[in-house]
RNA sequence: GGAGGGGUUCCCGAGUGGUCAAAGGGAUCAGACUGUAAAUCUGACGGCUCAGCCUACGAAGGUUCAAAUCCUUCCCCCUCCA
């Protein structure tokens, strides 16, 4: 027996490992199930490697199933070491907490909350932060095999490296994760785990937890990590990462960022980070391969994905901008066109001044870190004013000679924009 | 508790008194090429009022003309033994 969302799962590449994927393949078919992602809170925002597992849980809603987000609330207190080579800090109580509300809020426009199948935002401090030591080493610890815990993959470069080692703190998170599942199998018959494949140790974990302690049956199964053709790491890139909150990265950051990718990955990508039918996508990628320089494949990609996080409305926006910079001069921009592009949340900032130093400027504006770098890509031809190459380190630039007296287009290399406004009183 | 090893610039990792803002690699940034690709080549890669100065090699003191390198104390990490 073959289930339609298994059998997409397995075409778009989404499968890395399943604990018994005949039994999954039944359990799938007959009936909903419902299935559940955590989500740590490393910081104040997720980034988009954290988007297949949510859009996965998405692909789980829209074919029937139940998807509960798990907030972790209290497992982002501890630290997950999978795969890790160093032990992290703490983070405290109350910055972690404000960062789950964020993640929340940042979630919670992926699923849908509506019909039989609502998706449920749980947290996994609710259950963990009033939990007794003894009680906690009684009820759960006893379930655990530490000799099965050392043979994990996961922990293996921590136990076995020269120079680090591993506190019980985040030893223990598999602990947290595996009682999270159990928890969650109890309170809303909760089946089937999903996550990355570096957490096929803490769910399988909480899988055996579940049959142990429960007696119920439980599955796991784990996404591929996202890789690249070259080889190098996924979702970094000049300012660092990816975010999907708006304020850090914005809309039309992300839209480049997707629109950036390389042929070799463009497939894929349209398989794990959208909705559009497998056919639609060989499609568009067969449009590519007889004209690469249009890029119809990356910009399929880059709109479906923008449009998925941030909407229809960011999405204008962020072709507009795009158009506007990459596509057509400069010289042609109307002062409207400028005002619309900083609306459109183009990155910018303000000057007082009627004249102001090149090196300040670019530095300032974030476009450099400090006046040296700026300094150094000035003169290597890294910099342009309206378009033109400017070499001259100790340039001034002048309001009057700004577009319409307001406006200058900074660009650092061939692709990073920042637009200086005059402040006008 | 005992014995030993270690903390270096974003990461890995050399460096054991001056020639060290500190090898090498990775990452990153820029230039050339190009399709706002990939691959390749070139350059940059602590800060500044930039041929000079300042800040840096876990922290704080000390020795010395001179310390990442030597001494003292402290903090943290690892391995083995108990």
């Amino acid at each position: 027996m073959a289930d339609a969302l298994l059998e997409e799962l397995r075409g778009r590449g989404l499968i890395a490992q399943v604990s018994d994927e005949a039994a999954l393949d039944a359990h799938l078919a007959s009936g909903s199930r419902t299935v559940y992602c955590g989500f740590d809170p490393t910081a104040d925002s997720l980034h988009i490697g954290n988007l297949v597992p949510l859009l996965t849980l998405k692909r789980f809603q829209n074919h029937g199933h139940r998807p509960i987000l798990l907030l972790g609330g209290a497992t982002g207190l501890i630290g997950d070491p999978s795969f890790r080579n160093d032990e992290r800090s703490l983070n405290p109580m109350g910055v972690v907490a404000g960062w789950v509300e964020r993640i929340r809020r940042q979630v919670e426009g992926l699923v849908s909350f509506e019909g039989n199948n609502a998706a449920i935002i749980e947290n996994n401090l609710d259950w963990t932060e009033n939990l007794d030591v003894v009680s906690f080493l009684r009820d759960i610890g006893k379930y655990f095999s530490v000799n099965a815990m050392i043979q994990r993959e996961s922990v293996k470069s921590r136990l076995d490296r020269e120079g680090e080692g591993i506190s019980y703190t985040e030893f223990s998170y598999m602990l947290l994760q595996g009682m999270d599942y159990a928890e969650l199998a109890d309170r809303h018959h909760c089946t089937v785990q999903i996550g990355g494949s570096d957490q096929w140790g803490n769910i399988v974990s909480g899988m055996d937890l579940v049959r142990r302690k429960l007696g119920q049956e439980a599955f796991a199964l784990t996404l591929p990590l996202v890789t690249k053709a070259d080889g190098t790491k996924f979702g970094k890139t000049a300012g660092g990462a990816i975010w999907l909150d708006p304020e850090k990265t914005s809309p039309y950051s992300f839209y480049q960022f997707w629109l950036n990718t390389a042929d070799a990955d463009v497939a894929h990508f349209l398989k794990i980070f959208t909705f559009l039918p497998l056919d639609d996508i060989t499609a568009v990628v067969e449009q590519l391969r007889g004209a690469p320089q249009e890029r119809a494949a990356q910009k399929s990609l880059a709109s479906e994905v923008t449009r998925l996080l941030h909407g229809e409305g960011a999405l204008e926006s962020a072709r507009r901008i795009s158009d506007a910079l990459f596509n057509g001069s400069i010289d042609s921009l109307t002062e409207q066109d400028l005002a619309q592009l900083k609306l459109d949340g183009m990155d910018s900032s303000t000057v007082d001044q009627d004249r102001v130093g090149l090196l300040a400027l670019i530095a300032d504006s974030g476009l450099a870190p400090s006046r040296g770098q700026a300094r150094k890509l000035v003169a290597g031809n890294g910099i342009r004013i309206n378009g033109v190459v400017v070499s001259d380190i100790e340039a001034e630039l002048d309001f009057s000679d700004a577009l319409f007296k307001k406006y200058y287009l900074l660009c650092r290399g061939k692709k990073n924009w920042h637009l200086v406004v005059k402040n006008c009183p």
